[in-house]
DNA sequence: ATCGTCTGTGTAATCGATTTCAATGAAGAA
DNA sequence: TTCTTCATTGAAATCGATTACACAGACGAT
């Protein structure tokens, strides 16, 4: 039915040694090369990967292995990781495991399955603990979330910083009450937690704190709850994008004005963070580099498969805008 | 290094054909079933499934070809059509067209090699006028822009319809200068145009309108300059939800107020729309249905070659918030 | 007892490419 | 002229699975 190598050899009166050559940049004369790719040309051919890979041994795909491609920050995530990989003539497999170990388990095994050359995984904490990248026949690169140290390649944000930098805003703007609201899935969630904490408790502060499941539905829930309890907070900061969208929806069912009964910041600086409300302030990662640097580390990984495992660490930025400023005039 | 099909064979002490067959639920006795489930356990295999689909000619492989993954409607849509797709034990490969007719070419060619079971495509008007999905190779279901009548499957908005909704009820509400704003690239941009003419012709209206990439910066752009003509619109339609949050930055930093000085509505209900400014008017597209449907679509024309091309036309749903309520009072 | 029928299993061909190895011929060195 | 050397090319093995086909043995019907 479909045009196989062999058809493309005996229009072009050569051997399929010969096609195969000019489709992989062989030894070639030119003469035959010209003759070659008019026959290729003319026939439509097109090469079975699934034939290439099974006798190369190479792949040429990698996996990326998130928990929801619609939270924002692994939506930008994946973009920079599918540019990266198309660039360097791979191909990646997208998966979304909704925070499951089990679904990250099944993952996994489908990744052995395709021989995949590499993985850019954002695992579950769970996962990450008990993840042995010796065992699984690729290389790993962690993003968002760094296992036990020294075992895997990682990039991430330096969360304990990047909360403080959040609290003390803050605690400038002249809050006191500040509570915090984190997955508590991820180990990014519990680094979070730990800047938080500092930052307050050198003040001596406390740090009131819940943890919850990284969703719209359950931080909405778990903050309509905080804003009835008699002491509530006079600011919040959301561990990332979803739950700060949470709280935003919250609050504005509760009645309660931000930023002037309620200050509100937040992580990940979505292109809407800057039109609701008074606008939020945020802590941006540099979503595009953290794809674009675990590709680069993925594929230097493959280069040098003897090297130790580093940890990238990437610093996030402030971006003040009205949901903190307490003396805020409504804008537009 | 790895382990083959053929030393399970030999660890179990049976043929190769049998483990495939223990593999793939053949005929095969429960006792040599157990002694073969238990060397493959015991040994770790992990069947290579370019081996596997180079015999069986059975990718298992779909195609998802959209402009942007960060658009949040493909976004959702690609969830949904990987859900159905991981459940019909399926993969998905995923490419980003940026709009450009020779990305979706290489796509597509691409896709051949991969002997994709199925491809599911938003292609720009351009390609969509050109598809042959003969000569392709694989069925392709279209989402979201139909080509010609009758050439390819497809899931699509009643686009038009659509756009009248919106404008009917900017019209309820007292507008009459009402501009709107729609994609070049797409069919989807045309059809929703001509519903918006439509709708303002049968009250003898004028229908002023842009043509522009579907963009963030370059909606912003457009409806800087929008505003700043002599006789400025009181009411924008924005024909997809980058295009709308391009018109929210627009009027915030002219300093107009919505839905005082100007009403906004849009296409796409995503989470951000709600918290936006006074909320945003939207028409809701039923965008994991339309994912699903294509899926579905797709897997019945497989188990059906022949049958005629079929287009689904789901309806969207209007739901009003307070950008497009004149008399509006602010919020919380 | 004989003959199908049915189950379960093994042998070997096959999918479509890449890659090893050997062969060919032309060009240059002695 | 003869022998190397080098650049091209082809024949055949190979990647790791699935599957067509053959066949052995159990079983029931006659």
């Amino acid at each position: 039915m479909t045009i196989r190598i062999k058809d493309v050899a005996a229009a072009a009166g050569v051997s399929v040694a010969t096609v195969s050559r000019v489709l992989g940049n062989g030894p070639v004369s030119d003469a035959v090369r010209k003759k070659v790719e008019a026959a290729i040309e003319a026939s439509g051919y097109r090469p079975n990967l699934s034939a290439r890979r099974l006798r190369s041994q190479h792949t040429q795909t990698i996996g990326l292995i998130v928990s929801d491609i619609r939270n924002p920050f692994f939506t930008n995530v994946s973009r920079a990781v599918e540019d990266a990989a198309y660039e360097a003539g791979m191909r990646v497999i997208l998966c979304n495991t909704d925070e499951n170990p089990d679904k990250e388990a099944m993952y996994l095994r489908l990744m052995q399955e395709e021989r995949v050359t590499g993985v850019i995984f954002a695992p579950t904490r769970q996962t990450a603990e008990t993840l042995d990248p010796a065992g699984l026949g690729f290389p790993v690169v962690l993003i968002d979330r760094a296992g036990p140290a020294g075992l895997n390649d990682a990039v991430v944000l330096d969360n304990a910083q990047a909360a403080e930098l959040l609290v003390e805003h803050l605690l400038e703007q002249g809050c006191r009450r500040i509570g915090g609201l984190f997955g508590k899935t991820s180990t990014t969630g519990a680094e979070r937690h730990a800047g938080f904490v500092a930052a307050l408790a050198r003040r001596g502060l406390p740090a009131p704190a819940r943890f919850l499941a990284p969703s719209l539905e359950a931080a909405e829930a778990e903050v309509a709850r905080w804003l009835a309890e008699p002491d509530r907070p006079e600011a919040l900061v959301a561990s990332n994008g979803l739950v700060l969208m949470g709280v935003l929806k919250a609050a504005r069912r509760a009645g309660v004005a931000v930023p002037d009964e309620l200050a509100v910041a937040g992580f990940d600086n979505d292109a809407w963070t800057e039109l609701a409300g008074p606008g939020l302030t945020v802590l941006e990662q540099p979503v595009y580099e953290i794809g674009r640097t675990a590709m680069a580390m993925l594929l230097e990984r493959l280069a040098r498969p003897g090297q130790t495992a580093r940890k990238v660490v990437l610093s996030g930025r402030l971006v003040v805008r009205g949901s903190t400023r307490r003396e805020a005039l409504p804008v537009g």
